[in-house]
DNA sequence: TCTCCTTTGAAGACA
DNA sequence: TGTCTTCAAAGGAGA
């Protein structure tokens, strides 16, 4: 699993990004505790961190903040050019208040937020924020500079090519997947599974943490005047505010220094998370009532609108009051901010609360995940560091993470979801009503619940990650429709299974449970597609087996058309509850193609009930007729002949007798008995 | 247009 | 902990 601060990854975390806050009610007595500053913004961020990853690691909370912090990973950069980075002396890690702490909904009161940067290689002192717009040791960074320090932040520093737009997946190769080691797989399939095996889905899972900070690293950018242009320092103004009020000019008291900084009045009803809050008292770092929040950051990691919560926002905690977008919470007036006093302009209900942009300004600014949206000239969805493309990557994730919440929760659902990105993965059911008739209809239950229903449709669905098989059938299926003449997906599925089984899924069947060969079969599988003449009518039918519904799993065999003992009935369930001969026999009856080999003819006269693996190797008759090229090939297993200590398990089916007798003595396989019978 | 088929693997629900 | 169910892909085919 790919870690943000792995070892390589020290660069996860721009320090010229972090953040201190001043708490209400305490004064700035820390301002001579500009050496103690430094270190308290280091642990905001690697806290950060810390918890982004115990959230990831661990459900538990309260155990992740028992953790003392690590030491700061992270390297501490101030003015630096693009992508470099100064590394810092890790300091000593601040031991943190023993004991559980609550879930924090810490509101804080309507200070402003000031940010400050610790050094500035110009020779300003610490700590104050540099503006990169100001610093003239700092040349204006590119638009696309937090896209560049995400990408960065996703392949641990290793990906060395431009910005890339990309999701943070580091693909791990599962060894222990069958379809990796297997010679007969093909490079592509390898390539495939190194994008799969039982990694795939966890890293699914718990990339969602790092895409809700590394989103939240984003997000502020938005508030980000570094490019300097006029543009992005007029997108600085809420949308809900566009007054002035919300930004200040410098100088400021937090200007000291004389640059150019940037202001704004924070909302009055920001949260934090609590390890942040915990954090931010410990550094004395809230700041006093009224006083204008500093951006000159790129970003504000940590604190989140309740308004603007967004759904990937699992640190941030938050009110439920404040969670319909564009309505104030109840105790605070829509225009006046209570806290502040600044006057606040009522939200616009037809602007998205999540970002604060008027219209005319989106697409001015860089888009808080512009590290996803596509760059012109690049690939939507990215190569990871290994080169790997990864099937599912952020796209995914961010809507797995929006998926965990109630519908409320999420943001109004567009064919392109919140990246702007189409991606396959996510599906968004065709909308056929509005479901604003519920106003009229909300007082019949039943349109309630149509319209409850009509919510759920209009949730994106998220399909679920590929598995290994999946993405090796993916893969081979075009080979096999290839070779053979076959276009099935059912057939080729049953080939593909074949193939790509399990050996140690074999291994595992115990003695007298219910293995593969007592797995009940529909009548296609039984008697195979050329025999559909066998078939009960639902099956024929393309529906569901009614036998194998009713017959409890055991497809009963229609009367003999033929009187071949092909057409005997197959075994009953009494004959497939029988005693197991023995496991080996019943691992053997599980690779239903190793025993389309035939070593010992003596073996086929056997008058035992067939294993309904090889009637199921029946249906593929047609597959393996119209694969000669050996298309139907076989694991390296099945190409040996059975040990003779599984003689007593040799099959004797009737279709394989029959077969025997028409191919002679020969050692074949199955796939060739059959097509020597077609 | 919907459903079914067919495979393996993975996750979640449930006993 | 074990079992069961569901769902990922694919495309033909029946209803």
């Amino acid at each position: 699993m790919p870690q943000l601060n792995g070892g390589g990854g020290d660069d996860l975390g721009a320090n010229d990004e972090l953040i201190s806050f001043k708490d209400e009610g305490e004064q700035e007595e820390k301002s001579s505790e500009n050496s103690s500053a430094e270190r308290d913004l280091a642990d905001v961020k690697s806290s950060l961190v810390n918890e982004s990853e115990t959230n990831q690691n661990s459900s538990s909370d309260s155990e992740a903040e028992r953790r003392p912090p690590p030491a700061p990973k992270v390297s501490e950069i101030n003015c630096l050019e693009e992508g470099e980075y100064a590394p810092r002396a890790p300091q000593p890690p601040e031991p943190l208040p023993p004991g559980p702490e609550p879930v924090l909904r810490a509101r804080l009161p309507a200070p402003g937020f000031r940010l400050r940067l610790p050094s500035c290689p110009a020779g300003r002192p610490a700590p104050h924020f540099c503006a990169p717009l100001s610093c003239p040791a700092r040349p204006p960074p590119s638009p696309r500079r937090p896209a560049m320090l995400a990408a960065k932040r996703q392949d641990g520093g290793l990906f060395k090519g431009p910005p890339y737009p990309g999701y943070p997946f580091i693909m791990i190769p599962d060894l222990t997947s069958p379809y990796l080691p297997n010679g007969s797989l093909s490079p592509t399939a390898r390539t495939l599974h190194f994008q799969s095996g039982s990694t795939h889905y966890s890293a699914y899972k718990t990339i969602e943490h790092q895409i809700a900070v590394q989103y939240l690293q984003m997000k502020w950018p938005l508030l980000d005047v570094q490019a300097g242009s006029l543009q992005s320092r007029q997108a600085l103004k809420d949308a809900r505010s566009p007054s002035p009020a919300h930004i200040v000019q410098s100088p400021l008291p937090c200007c000291t220094q004389g640059h150019d900084c940037q202001h704004f009045y924070p909302p009055s009803d920001f949260t934090v998370s609590t390890q942040v809050f915990r954090d931010m008292k410990r550094s004395h770092s809230l700041q006093k009532v009224g006083e204008p929040w500093c951006i000159e950051s790129n970003k504000v990691p940590v604190v989140q609108h309740p308004h603007h919560v967004h759904p990937l926002t699992p640190l941030i905690t938050y009110s439920n009051e404040h969670f319909t977008p564009g309505n104030p919470p109840p105790h605070l007036p829509a225009d006046v901010d209570p806290k502040t006093g600044i006057p606040r302009p009522p939200h616009p209900p037809d602007i998205s609360p999540y970002y604060p942009l008027s219209p005319g300004t989106v697409g001015q600014i860089p888009h808080p995940l512009g590290w996803l949206v596509p760059q012109q000239g690049q690939p939507v969805y990215p190569i990871t560091t290994g080169g790997f493309r990864h099937p599912y990557p952020t796209a995914l994730t961010v809507n797995a993470s929006m998926s965990r919440f109630p519908p409320h929760m999420v943001p109004p659902h567009h064919t392109l979801h919140t990246t702007g990105i189409p991606h396959p993965a996510i599906v968004t059911p065709t909308v056929k009503q509005e479901s604003s008739q519920s106003d009229v209809g909300s007082l019949h239950s039943s349109k309630h619940q149509d319209s409850k229903k009509e919510e759920e449709k209009k949730k994106p669905h998220i399909k679920k990650p590929l598995n290994a098989f999946m993405l090796y059938m993916k893969e081979m299926r075009a080979k096999v429709v290839a070779e053979c003449t076959l276009k099935e997906s059912a057939a080729i599925n049953q080939i593909l299974g074949r193939r790509g089984k399990k050996k140690k899924r074999k291994r595992d069947k115990q003695p007298g449970e219910t293995n593969d060969a007592n797995t009940p079969k529909k009548c296609r599988a039984l008697f195979g597609l050329d025999r559909q003449t066998l078939w009960c009518k639902p099956c024929r039918r393309k529906k569901k087996c009614v036998r194998y519904i009713q017959g409890e799993g055991s497809c009963l065999s229609p009367p003999s058309s033929d009187g071949s003992l092909l057409d005997s009935p197959p075994p009953s369930p009494n004959l497939l509850g029988s005693p197991p001969r023995d496991a080996k026999s019943q691992t053997e009856q599980t690779q239903p193609l190793s025993l389309s080999l035939k070593p010992d003819p003596l073996a086929h006269l056997s008058m035992m009930p067939p294993p309904p693996a090889l009637l199921l190797a029946e249906a593929t008759h047609k597959a393996s007729a119209l694969c000669p090229n050996g298309a139907l090939d076989l694991p390296p297993t099945a190409l040996q002949p059975a040990a003779p200590s599984s003689s007593v398990a040799q099959p004797s089916t009737s279709s394989l007798h029959s077969h025997s007798s028409l191919a002679g003595t020969q050692p074949q396989p199955l796939s060739l008995v059959t097509k020597s019978l077609e």
